[in-house]
RNA sequence: GGGCCCGUGGCCUAGUAUGGAUAAGGCGGCGGCCUCCUAAGCCGCAGAUCGCCGGUUCAAGUCCGGCCGGGCCCGCCA
C-alpha cells in the first residue's frame, strides 16, 4: 500500500510536528475538502479548553512543508478541520503506478497468511432446488470465501448436507409408496421436481394418518446404516445435490468438502463431544419434570438465553437434536476433537478442484488442521440455536471467538411476484416456503435475466454468434443476481421483485460490467498502446482526480470489509468506482487527447480495469470485454 | 411475556462500527445529450422536519433512554 500509505504517513508526520499524536484521518466525501482530512482539533479542544478552529490554525502554522513530498498544503477550516491537499503530479503517479505494479494484489493486505479459515455456506436441504433465498446464502458465503482467499488465508469451503429423515422421508414416500416416477417430466430438473413432489406429499402427510405412520417408519429405517432405505437415501441425496450444485457453480461458487449430517453420528463426532460436555459439567440429565430422560445444556450462565430455559441436546429416546449435532460439528470445525471424518471423492468444481464427501467407507482423508476462524453462513432466524452452539463450544474450551454465525435475513416475495404465483395475501410481501410451494427458483431468475440480456446484446451486435450471445447473457445474469443479493445489508430483509431484479440499468451488476467493457474498448482501440503513470505537466481534470481518489480508496475499503465482514461496503464501492469512471469517460477523451495526455489516461484506464478486476473477483461478478 | 433485527424523498438502498462539513445513489416522473473511445451511459429539474419524544454533546441519521410501527425467534423440529 505504497501510494496512499505514503500520504497517510506524511500527513501523520506533519500533524505530529504540530503536536498532534495519532490523529484520526479520513478521506473526505467532498473534493473541495482536499484528499485527507483530520478532525483531531475537535478532540483536543475539549482537553485544552480552546476553540477547535484555533487549534487547527495553530497546527497548520507549526507544520513544515519543505520536507513534504506528497502533501502540498494544509488548511484550517471552520469549525475545526485540517484539510490536506496533495501535489497531484506525484500523487497520481504514486497511485496509478502502485495499482499497475501490484496488479491482482492491489488493495489486499496478506493478513491471512499461514491461517486457515473454514467457510460453510449453501447447506440447502437436499430435497429441493435452490430458491432465491438460498441464492443469497450462496452468494454471501462464496464472497466471504473469495475475500479470505484474496487476503492470503487457506480457505476451506464446506457445505453441510442435512440428509436426515425429516427432510427426505416425504420424497421416499412419493417414489416408493405413492407411485411417483423417479424421472421428472420433460424440461424439469430433478431437484425442482423433488421440491414440487415434497410440497405435494407433505400436504398429504398432514391430513392422512396412514402416510404419517409410514413416514415415521422410513425415518426410523434411515437410522440403520445397513438398510436398503439408507442406501437408497444416499443415492437420492447425491442426485439432488448434483443438481443443486450446478446452480451454485453457475453462481460462481465452489466447494471443498460436503459434510453429511448423518456422519456426525456415524463417525462418533457426537459421542466424543458428548463425553467432553459431560466432563465440563455444562450438561445434565433431567431426572424429573416434563423433560425427564433428556440431556440438556445448562444456559444459566448465558446473558440472554438463560431466560428462555435450557436446550435439549439428547431426547429421551436417545436421539440427538440439531443443536447437539451442531455443537459437535462446530467442535470439529475448530479442531477441538480427536475424531475425524473420512471422505470419498464426490466430484469436481468447474475450476477442476475436487470435492470430497464424508463417507465411512471412503479412503480419503481431509486434513483441516488448526482453524483460525469458522464462518457459518446461516439464516438469521437461527440466531438463538446458533447462540446455544457457541455457548456449548465455549464450554469445551479453546473455541472462543473463533466460531462466527454470519447471519443474513430472509428473502421474501414482493406483492407483485406473490400474486403472480397465485398467493395473494394482501401484505407488502410474502414469505417463501418450500413446504407450501411458494418460492422462486434461482435458476429460473438467472434464465429470465439471461434471455433479456442476450436479446439486448443481439440488438447491439447483430454480428455476434449464438454462442457468444448465450455466454454474454449468462455472465450478465450472474452479475445482476449476485450484485442484487450482495449490495444491501445482510441483516436486512430483501423483498424480491422479479421486475426489479432483472433490471439491467442503474446500480446493478451489468452497470459494473458496462464500465469495464468501455474501459477495455478504449485500450483495444489504442492498440494496447504504451501507457505512462506520470501525468502531463498541466493540471489534471477534476474527473481524473476523482478517479484517482477512488482508486486510492480501495485499500481502505478492503480494511473495513475485512474487519467487519461487510460485503455490502465492497458492493457499494464497486458501484462508486464504476460511476466515477463513467464520469471520467464522458469528460475526458483518452484517444486523440494529445500524446502525453493520452499516455497518462491510458495508464489511468488500465489502473481502473485492474481495481475493477480485483473488486469484482471478490464479489464473484464476471467481467466482460465487450457487451 | 422475554430476546434479536429493521424503520432515511412515491418506491428501493448507502451513510450508523469510530458523532463532524452541503444526508449520497438507484427505480419511477419531467426535460435534455449519440457527425466525437459502446446511450446497458451521461447531464439537469422536482422530491427528505433521517418513525416519534426526550437526553448526552461545541456538534446526533449516527450514542443513551422511552415509545410507535414492521419482521423474526423462544418445540424431546431442523
Amino acid at each position: 500500500m505504497v501510494g496512499l500509505r505514503r500520504l497517510i504517513d506524511e500527513v501523520t508526520w506533519l500533524l505530529r510536528q504540530a503536536g498532534i499524536e495519532e490523529p484520526r484521518l479520513e478521506m473526505p466525501k467532498h473534493p473541495s475538502y482536499g484528499e485527507l482530512s483530520s478532525t483531531a482539533p475537535f478532540e483536543l479542544a475539549r482537553k485544552l479548553r480552546r476553540p477547535p478552529i484555533q487549534i487547527a490554525e495553530e497546527a497548520v502554522r507549526k507544520m513544515d512543508f519543505s520536507a513534504a513530498k506528497l502533501v502540498s498544503s494544509a488548511e484550517a477550516v471552520a469549525p475545526g478541520y485540517i484539510n490536506f491537499r496533495v501535489r497531484w503530479g506525484l500523487f497520481a503517479e504514486s497511485i496509478v503506478g502502485e495499482v499497475l505494479e501490484e496488479r491482482e494484489r492491489y488493495g489486499f493486505k496478506p493478513s491471512g497468511e499461514g491461517k486457515t479459515v473454514l467457510v460453510e455456506h449453501t447447506s440447502v436441504n437436499p430435497n429441493k432446488a435452490l430458491h432465491i433465498g438460498h441464492a443469497r446464502n450462496v452468494c454471501l458465503g462464496d464472497t466471504l470465501a473469495r475475500l479470505f482467499t484474496k487476503l492470503g488465508y487457506r480457505v476451506v469451503v464446506a457445505n453441510y448436507i442435512d440428509d436426515s429423515g425429516n427432510q427426505m422421508a416425504d420424497i421416499h414416500l412419493a417414489f416408493r409408496k405413492l407411485g411417483y416416477s423417479e424421472q421428472p417430466p420433460d424440461g424439469e430438473r430433478f431437484d425442482e421436481y423433488c421440491g414440487r413432489v415434497y410440497a405435494e406429499v407433505n400436504r398429504r402427510v398432514e391430513s392422512e394418518a396412514e402416510l404419517a405412520a409410514e413416514k415415521r417408519r422410513i425415518i426410523a429405517e434411515l437410522e440403520d446404516a445397513g438398510s436398503e432405505t439408507f442406501r437408497y437415501n444416499r443415492r437420492l441425496v447425491s442426485r439432488v445435490l448434483r443438481e443443486q450444485l450446478s446452480t451454485c457453480w453457475r453462481l460462481g461458487a465452489r466447494y471443498d468438502i460436503l459434510n453429511r449430517e448423518s456422519d456426525i453420528i456415524a463417525f462418533d463426532i457426537w459421542r466424543e463431544t458428548f463425553e467432553r460436555l459431560k466432563k465440563s459439567g455444562i450438561i445434565y440429565l433431567a431426572e424429573d419434570g416434563p423433560k425427564k430422560g433428556c440431556w440438556l445444556i445448562s444456559l444459566a450462565g448465558h446473558p440472554t438465553l438463560s431466560r428462555e430455559g435450557d436446550e435439549v441436546l439428547v431426547k429421551s429416546d436417545g436421539v440427538t437434536t440439531y443443536v447437539a449435532r451442531d455443537i459437535a460439528y462446530a467442535a470439529w470445525k475448530l479442531g477441538l476433537l480427536e475424531r475425524d471424518f473420512t471422505y470419498s471423492v464426490w466430484g469436481e468444481n468447474p475450476d477442476g478442484t475436487r470435492i470430497l464427501i464424508t463417507d465411512p467407507e471412503g479412503g480419503e482423508r481431509f486434513t483441516l488442521g488448526e482453524t483460525w476462524l469458522s464462518v457459518n453462513v446461516i439464516d438469521a432466524r437461527q440466531k438463538r440455536p446458533q447462540e446455544a452452539v457457541k455457548y456449548g463450544v465455549k464450554a469445551l474450551g479453546g473455541g472462543e471467538g473463533r466460531y462466527i454465525h454470519f447471519a443474513y435475513a430472509v428473502v421474501t416475495l414482493s406483492r407483485r411476484d406473490a400474486e403472480r404465483l397465485g398467493v395473494d395475501v394482501g401484505g407488502r410481501f410474502t414469505h417463501m416456503s418450500g413446504r407450501e410451494g411458494i418460492y422462486i427458483n434461482a435458476d429460473a431468475v438467472l434464465d429470465v435475466i439471461k434471455r433479456k440480456a442476450a436479446e439486448e446484446a443481439a440488438k447491439r451486435h447483430p454480428d455476434w454468434s449464438r454462442e457468444k450471445l448465450e455466454e454474454t447473457g449468462e455472465k450478465i445474469a450472474v452479475a445482476a443476481l449476485r450484485y442484487g443479493l450482495l449490495k444491501s445489508d445482510a441483516e436486512k430483509m430483501i423483498v424480491f421483485d422479479t421486475e426489479e431484479a432483472t433490471s439491467l440499468e442503474g446500480a446493478t451488476g451489468p452497470y459494473l460490467q458496462y464500465s469495464y467493457a468501455r474501459a477495455t474498448r478504449i485500450l483495444e482501440k489504442s492498440g494496447w498502446a504504451e501507457h505512462s503513470v506520470k501525468p502531463p505537466a498541466d493540471e489534471l481534470h477534476e474527473a481524473e482526480r476523482e478517479l484517482i481518489r477512488k482508486l486510492a480508496q480501495m485499500p481502505l475499503v478492503m480494511e473495513e470489509v475485512e474487519k467487519l465482514l461487510l460485503i455490502k461496503r465492497l458492493a457499494v464501492y464497486a458501484h462508486e468506482l464504476s460511476s466515477t469512471f463513467n464520469d471520467f469517460y464522458e469528460k475526458c477523451p483518452v484517444l486523440g487527447a494529445g500524446e502525453e495526455t493520452t499516455r497518462f489516461r491510458l495508464g489511468l484506464v488500465k489502473a481502473f480495469r485492474q481495481v475493477m478486476e480485483n473488486v469484482c473477483w471478490v464479489l464473484g461478478i464476471p467481467l466482460l470485454e465487450e457487451m
